[in-house]
RNA sequence: GCCGGGGUGGCCAAACUGGUCUAGGCAGCGGACUUAAAAUCCGUGGCCCCUUCGGGCAUGUGGGUUCGAAUCCCACCCCCGGCACCA
C-alpha cells in the first residue's frame, strides 16, 4: 500500500509525455492553415521556424536532438508571442549511405530509407516536437522528386543546366564525380578517399551566374552568423583586377591573363601555363621541349589534388620553348608549364612577376629566371613590408633583398610610370591597355559552376533525353516524374547503375517520335534540398510545384536552424535557387533564410561523437530512462547552444531532479491553494516572490530571443523554483494576506496566490524546453493548456526593487555595502557611505580627493596618499 | 601563413552598455529525516592569512588607459573552427 502510493506521488515522464503527445496528435495543435484555406486567420503575423531536414540512416543523434530542441524552443515561443507558426518535418532521403547499404546488403535504398524515416518520425513524436505533420514529405517520394525534375527543366529552359566537358573531380571509391564544394583538402567529402580530376561531360548548374548577387545580397539578410557569411564571402572569392593579352607569335595565340596586380607589368619576366591548359599540346609541338612537356603534363595528371596542392610541394615546371610578349614593353618572356598554376581558377596562364609575388619567386629560384623589382616600399615603416633596407641607404636596384614584396610603393623600371604610386599606375595601366585593346578592367571569382550529375543510383534521375536527330531534349512536363526503375545492381561501375536498366533507358523521342535514349545519371541531392523549404508550404500540391500566394505569404524562412557544417554547400545552394527561382517568376522572395542560427556540435569525453569512438549516446535510451523533457532541458541548459558542449550523464540526472522538484511543487501547490486568490495587496515575502517571478518572465524573454541564450534562461527559471522553495512554507501557513477578508480561506490568500502564480510561471516560462511536464503542471494550476496561453509579461512596477545594496568603495576596493532607498538622493547617498564604520577606518582621517557616485549601483571615495 | 571565435572555482558555465567576479547546474562537504540506505529538504562552497571583526591575492601571461577593467588598448602564450599555390 505505502509503496503503491509512493509511486504515485512520484515525476513520472513517460506518462505525462505519453499523455500530451496523444492530445497533440489527436487535435492537430500544430498544424497551421495557408492562405485560401477557410481555417486561415491572415489577423495573425506569420514566422516560419525551420530545421535543417534531417537525413534519415539509422536513428537520429545527438545533434538532431540538439537541432530540434533549438527549434522547437523558438516554435514555442513565438506561437505564444502571437505568431501563427509554420514548422514542418522532412526527410533529405536520397543519397550515398542508403545506396551503399544496398550493395553490401542487396536491401533496396527505398526500404531501408523508409524504415529509417519511420524510427526518425516516431523518435521526434516521441520528444514531442511542435511539428505540422500535414505538411511531411521526403525527397525520395515520385510526388516530390517530380518537382525537382520539374525545376530542373525550368533552369534548363533558362539556360542555367547545361552539360558541358570539364576537368571534374572523381571520387574512385564511390565512383562518381563530385562538386567543388564536395571535396575537401583534396578527398572526398563523403569518405574521405583521395579525388582525382576527370575530363567529363557532366551537367552544370549556372551558379557562377549569380556570383555577384550573392555577394551583395548579404545585405538583404536580417541576421546571419558572421563567420557563415564569411565563408561564403571568401568561397564565391571575388577579385578586382584586370585581364590582359599577352601575344604568342609563333605560333601566332592570344593568351589572356587576370591579374590583381597590373601594376606589376613591368616586372613580368616569364609566362606559365597550367599543365591542363588546352594549348599546351600545340605550342609544344615540333620543339625540342615536346617530349619533356608532354610527360610533365602527364605526370601532373596522375598526380593527386592533394599532392599538387601540399605546402612541402616543391614549385616545378618545364620550358615549353616560346615566347610571349607584355603588352606594355613589347619584351618577349619564355612560357613555361607548371602545375603550381591552376586550370580552374582565372584562365589557366598567368603572367609571372617573380619580385612581387611569393610563387612566381620560388619559381625563378628554382629554375634561375631574371628577377626586376618595379615596386619600391615608402620609407614608412609599416608599408615597407619586410624590405630590410634601412631608409638612409641609397635604394637597392641590383640585388633582391626584401623580395618578394607584395606592398604599396613608388613605381620604378616601369617607363613613363616610373615615380608614381602603384596604386595610381594600376588605374592608368589598364586604361591604356583597354585604349589599345590589349587588355580591360575586369572581376573574377573563384566560385565554379555546381556540377550535379552523379553515377550513383539514389537519386532523382535527370529529366533528358538523347536522340539521334534531335539532341538533347527534356522530358516533357506532362510526363514528369521520369520514375527511379528498380534495378538488381547497386554496384557503380564507372557509371551510373541506372545504364543496365536498358528497357528503361530506351524510350521514345518526344520530338520526332525516334528512338532516344535516357540521361543515366541521377542529380546530386544537394539539389533535393535547395527547394524543400518551399515544397513544405504546399506539400499536397500536384498541380504545380507550390501555390504562388501560398510560397509569398510565408517565406522567406524567418530563423533557420541547423549546423554550421553547411556553411558554404546547403546554403549557398539554397540561396541560389531561391534567386533563380524569383527570376523564373515563381517566387517573390530572392533569399530563402532572413535568420539562421548555428548551433554548436556536441562531444563527449572531449571528442566528436562516432560509432568507430564507441562515444555515441543514443537519445533513445535516455528518453527511456530520463524522458524527453529532461533531455530537451538538458540540451539546452549545457551551454549557449551556438557553442558545443560536452555530453555529461551527471548533467542529464541533474535537470532530471530539477524537472521533479518542480512537478512535485506543482503538486503541493495545487493541493495547497486554491484558485481564484487575488494578488493585489499582497506584502513582504509575497511581493518579494511576485517580483521574483516578474524578473524570470523578464529575463527568460530576453534570453530566448533575440539571444539564444537558453542556458540563461533555464537558470532563472531555477532561481525562481528555489525562491518558491524557500518561501513557500512561510507564505501557505498565513491565515490571511495584509488586505485578507474575513471569507478568505488558507488557499485564497495573496500569500498562497502568490505563489500559485510564481509556481504556475515557472512552468509557463519553461514550457518551450520542457513542453509536456509544464502542459501538466500549468493545467493543475491554471486549468488552462499552456500552450493556448500568451507569453508572459513582466510588470514594469514589480521589476523596480523599493532599496537596493549600494557598494561603497575606497580606492576603488570594495569596503562596505549599505541598503538604501532606491530613491535616496546623490548627497545622501554620499553621507551614507561616509558614515560606514569600515570605510571611516579606510579613510584614516585622509582627505577625500575625489568622491565618484553611480545612483543604484556604488559610490567610490578616491583618498590620495 | 591568412581570417574568425575563445581562455573565468575541481568541471559545464554567468556577469547584456567598464561598476559587488563566479548566477544556475554538476561534483564535493555538513546537517535534517531514516534502524540504515536511497530519495528528499536545508546549509556550505575561489585561494591564502586571521579565533572573530577583518585583510591580502585572484578572470591565460606582461604592460597600459580609468576613480574603477573579465569587459577597452598594446604585446605575447595557448586552444578551437574556417580557408590555404585564388595570380
Amino acid at each position: 500500500m505505502a509503496d503503491s502510493a509512493s509511486e504515485a506521488e512520484r515525476y513520472d515522464p513517460q506518462a505525462i509525455e505519453r499523455k500530451w503527445q496523444l492530445v497533440w496528435d489527436a487535435e492537430n495543435t500544430w498544424v497551421v492553415a495557408n492562405p485560401g484555406s477557410p481555417e486561415f486567420d491572415d489577423s495573425v503575423p506569420k514566422s516560419y521556424v525551420l530545421e535543417m531536414l534531417p537525413y534519415p540512416s539509422g536513428e537520429p543523434h545527438v545533434g538532431h536532438l540538439k537541432t530540434y530542441s533549438v527549434g522547437d524552443a523558438i516554435a514555442h515561443f513565438r506561437r505564444r508571442r502571437g505568431y501563427s507558426v509554420v514548422h514542418p518535418m522532412g526527410y533529405d532521403a536520397f543519397g550515398l549511405p542508403a545506396e551503399n547499404n544496398a550493395i553490401q546488403t542487396g536491401e533496396h535504398p527505398r526500404d531501408a530509407t523508409e524504415k529509417s524515416i519511420a524510427s526518425f518520425r516516431e523518435q521526434f513524436k516521441r520528444w514531442g516536437i511542435s511539428i505540422d505533420w500535414s505538411r511531411e514529405l521526403g525527397t525520395h517520394e515520385p510526388s516530390y522528386y517530380r518537382w525537382t525534375q520539374w525545376i530542373f527543366l525550368k533552369l534548363y529552359e533558362r539556360g542555367l543546366a547545361r552539360r558541358h566537358e570539364a576537368p571534374v573531380h572523381w571520387c574512385p571509391k564511390d565512383q562518381t564525380v563530385l562538386a567543388n564544394e564536395q571535396v575537401i583538402d583534396g578527398h572526398c567529402e563523403r569518405c574521405g578517399t583521395l579525388v582525382v580530376l576527370r575530363q567529363l561531360e557532366q551537367w552544370f548548374f549556372r551558379i557562377t551566374e549569380y556570383a555577384q548577387q550573392l555577394l551583395d545580397d548579404f545585405e538583404l539578410l536580417d541576421s546571419w552568423p558572421e563567420n557563415v557569411i564569411t565563408m561564403q564571402r571568401n568561397w564565391i572569392g571575388r577579385s578586382e583586377g584586370a585581364e590582359v593579352i599577352f601575344t604568342c607569335e609563333e605560333p601566332a595565340l592570344d593568351f589572356p591573363v587576370f591579374t590583381t596586380r597590373p601594376d606589376t607589368l613591368f616586372g613580368a619576366t616569364f609566362f606559365v601555363l597550367a599543365p591542363e591548359h588546352p594549348e599546351v599540346e600545340r605550342l609544344a609541338a615540333g620543339t625540342e621541349h615536346e617530349e619533356a612537356v608532354r610527360d610533365y603534363v602527364n605526370a601532373s595528371a596522375r598526380a593527386s589534388a592533394e599532392e599538387r596542392a601540399d605546402e612541402e610541394h616543391q614549385k616545378t615546371g618545364v620550358p615549353l620553348g616560346r615566347e610571349v610578349v607584355n603588352p606594355v614593353n613589347s619584351e618577349r618572356i619564355p612560357m613555361f608549364v607548371a602545375d603550381y598554376v591552376l586550370m580552374e581558377y582565372g584562365t589557366g596562364a598567368i603572367m609571372a612577376v617573380p619580385a612581387h609575388d611569393e610563387r612566381d619567386y620560388e619559381f625563378a629560384k628554382a629554375y634561375d629566371l631574371p628577377i626586376r623589382r618595379v615596386i619600391e616600399g615608402t620609407d614608412r615603416p609599416d608599408e615597407t613590408g619586410g624590405s630590410s633596407a634601412s631608409p638612409a641607404e641609397p635604394p637597392r636596384t641590383n640585388d633582391d633583398e626584401g623580395l618578394p614584396y607584395s606592398g604599396d610603393g613608388r613605381m620604378v623600371n616601369s617607363g613613363r610610370f616610373d615615380g608614381k604610386d602603384n596604386r595610381e599606375a594600376h588605374e592608368e595601366i589598364v586604361e591604356w591597355l583597354a585604349s589599345e585593346d590589349r587588355g580591360k578592367s575586369a572581376v573574377n571569382f573563384r566560385l565554379r559552376d555546381w556540377l550535379v550529375s552523379r553515377q550513383r543510383y539514389w537519386g532523382a534521375p535527370i529529366p533528358i533525353l538523347y536522340c539521334d536527330e534531335c539532341g538533347t531534349v527534356p522530358v516533357p512536363e506532362d510526363q514528369l516524374p521520369v520514375l527511379l526503375p528498380d534495378i538488381e545492381e547497386y554496384a557503380p561501375k564507372g557509371k551510373s547503375p541506372l545504364a543496365a536498366a536498358e528497357d528503361w533507358v530506351r524510350t521514345e523521342c518526344p520530338s520526332c517520335g525516334g528512338e532516344a535514349s535516357r540521361e543515366t545519371d541521377t542529380m546530386d541531392t544537394f539539389v533535393d534540398s535547395s527547394w524543400y523549404f518551399l515544397r513544405y508550404l504546399d506539400s499536397r500540391n500536384d498541380e504545380e510545384c507550390w501555390a504562388r500566394d501560398v510560397a509569398d505569404y510565408w517565406m522567406p524562412v524567418d530563423q533557420y536552424i541547423g549546423g554550421v557544417e553547411h556553411a558554404i554547400l546547403h546554403l549557398m545552394y539554397a540561396r541560389f535557387f531561391t534567386k533563380a527561382l524569383h527570376d523564373i517568376g515563381l517566387l517573390e522572395a530572392r533569399e530563402p533564410f532572413a535568420n539562421l542560427f548555428t548551433q554548436g556540435m556536441i562531444t563527449r569525453d572531449g571528442a566528436t561523437m562516432s560509432k568507430s569512438r564507441g562515444n555515441t549516446v543514443s537519445p533513445a535510451e535516455y528518453v527511456e530512462r530520463f524522458g524527453a523533457d529532461s533531455l530537451r532541458t538538458y540540451i539546452c541548459f549545457m551551454g549557449p547552444p551556438i557553442k558545443g558542449g560536452d555530453w555529461s550523464d551527471e548533467g542529464v540526472e541533474g535537470i532530471f531532479r530539477f524537472l521533479a522538484r518542480l512537478w512535485r511543487l506543482g503538486r503541493e501547490v495545487a493541493d495547497r491553494t486554491e484558485s481564484g486568490g487575488s494578488t493585489d495587496g499582497a506584502a513582504e515575502e509575497a511581493r518579494e516572490l511576485l517580483a521574483k517571478a516578474h524578473w524570470a518572465i523578464d529575463k527568460a524573454t530576453r534570453d530566448i530571443e533575440p539571444r539564444f541564450q537558453f542556458n540563461t534562461a533555464i537558470a532563472a527559471v531555477m532561481e525562481l523554483v528555489n525562491d518558491i522553495y524557500r518561501l513557500k512554507d512561510g507564505l501557505l501557513s498565513q491565515t490571511g494576506g495584509s488586505s485578507a477578508s474575513p471569507e478568505e480561506s488558507p488557499g485564497t490568500t495573496t500569500g498562497a496566490a502568490a505563489v500559485r502564480f510564481a509556481t504556475s510561471t515557472a512552468a509557463s516560462l519553461l514550457f518551450p524546453f520542457a513542453p509536456h511536464l509544464c502542459s501538466e503542471v500549468y493545467e493543475w494550476l491554471a486549468g488552462e493548456r499552456v500552450w493556448e496561453q500568451p507569453w508572459p509579461e513582466a510588470d514594469p512596477d514589480l521589476l523596480e526593487r523599493d532599496t537596493y545594496m549600494l557598494v561603497v568603495q575606497v580606492n576603488g576596493k570594495l569596503r562596505d555595502r549599505v541598503e538604501v532607498a532606491s530613491d535616496t538622493a546623490e548627497e545622501e547617498l554620499l553621507d551614507l557611505a561616509k558614515s560606514s564604520e569600515n570605510v571611516q577606518r579606510h579613510l584614516d582621517g585622509k582627505a577625500i580627493a575625489k568622491e565618484i557616485v553611480v545612483p543604484g549601483r556604488l559610490v567610490n571615495l578616491v583618498v590620495k596618499g
